[in-house]
DNA sequence: AACCGATTCATACAATTGTTTGAATTATAG
DNA sequence: CTATAATTCAAACAATTGTATGAATCGGTT
């Protein structure tokens, strides 16, 4: 092990934060080699160098994204001990929230996520798996919880595609910015109340749900 | 006028078909001119000829696509007149989910604003004044009358967004896919049940949010 | 039949992009 | 200091893609 890298540690990481930054902003397809190396004030040559090719730059990306996410999903679970199912799921309303409607350094994971969900790249696999299952599965177990002994898999599977559909509408994005940019919420005001309502409305729904009489399975109209 | 175009019209209408199928399928950046005259039997320069340049036949099939959303929304908005807000919102979900879920004929619009969503074009913008925001003002007027005299604008628009969270979640997408597949309702009467699901959970959670006291903006915890 | 405008076609062009190459440079070990 | 391996760099390559070009073809009119 001769020959020491010295500023090439430099350069290899300046290569992931340029990365980062722009494939967080515009994913995976729409940012070009040269655009992350000028960036970086790199050479065009340094991402197959350091990483191989642009996929290779783009899983070091993600992998670094995975960790993190994992983190705050360790906030957003709430210890099922000493809460109620009705506090776990305001928490982790209260929680998710907000990284899903902040693109900065907090949420940019879910933004990349939203690239990803538009247009998957072959690495998304195991960030589904590693990431968001888990909170899948989480939710199923409060929402399971708050049914009581109506939980039927199919109710609560719908419930939990509810709130997850509610909180992830709030992810920035150009296009609702076309249709009513207002409704945006951008101050932590409008976050916290945003949640506030997000965890009310989905409460209430699932209790309706829940109270709903089993039989055939719609009534015809 | 004499050189009569016979088959012309044959070729411009070709083109129009698959580039329809095309963008419905892939969105417009990741169509080629290629795949469309290929598609199209026709030949590569034929695009450019019938309709200036790619951009040119995409905002043809849009306005297509426009046309054909108003009709859409005309079927999805109940007359307010005889019917109560909890019955044009029952009917709105139920006539606009199914078309929301299949990706055939009948939804292929749906299928190209998910593209337009998360990469817009130019001529996004048209599409949505005059398909989108007509839904959602009508959105908000049933909303603020199941709210009673407790509406407040940030609240029905809160709602709203939920509501259209909801419905606009079952976009199929690959990525989705990944989580768990069999989330997709599929069948008429997993639709049928999606669709009746949405509606109850929504009034229940409208109930919920407009009985709410008004009082300083969230209770601190 | 001869003509003419509309249409089709094969080909070319210019721009963009991911990747490779081989030489130049740098930093450390001996 | 010098040799060596790691790193940087400028340039080139090959593939893709939107568009333009100019000749060939077609269909109806005169």
């Amino acid at each position: 092990m001769t020959g020491a890298p010295a500023h090439a540690v430099d350069t290899r990481q300046r290569l992931l934060d340029a990365a980062q930054r722009l494939f967080t902003e515009r994913g995976f397809a729409k940012v070009t080699v040269r655009d992350i190396t000028s960036e970086a004030q790199a050479n065009l040559a340094a991402v197959s160098y350091h990483f191989g090719d642009k996929l290779g730059l783009y899983e070091q990306v993600l992998e670094h994204g995975l960790r993190f996410a994992q983190e705050l999903n360790a906030e957003t679970m709430l210890s099922r001990e000493g809460h109620t199912a009705d506090e776990c799921l305001r928490h982790y309303v209260r929680q998710y929230l907000p990284r899903v409607v902040r693109a900065d350094s907090r949420g940019w994971i879910y933004q990349l996520l939203r690239h990803e969900r538009a247009d998957p790249t072959p690495v998304a696999r195991k960030y589904v798996q590693q990431a968001i299952m888990p909170r899948i599965e989480y939710l199923i177990g409060l929402v399971r919880e708050l049914f009581g002994d109506a939980a039927s898999p199919d109710r609560v599977q719908r419930c939990v595609t509810s709130i997850q559909a509610q909180c992830l509408f709030y992810l920035p994005d150009p296009f609702k910015a076309m249709v009513k940019s207002d409704w945006q919420p951008r101050t932590d005001d409008d976050i916290r109340d945003t949640a506030e309502h997000i965890t009310e409305f989905s409460l209430a729904g699932i209790r309706a749900i829940a109270n709903l009489r089993r039989g055939p399975r719609v009534r015809p109209r």
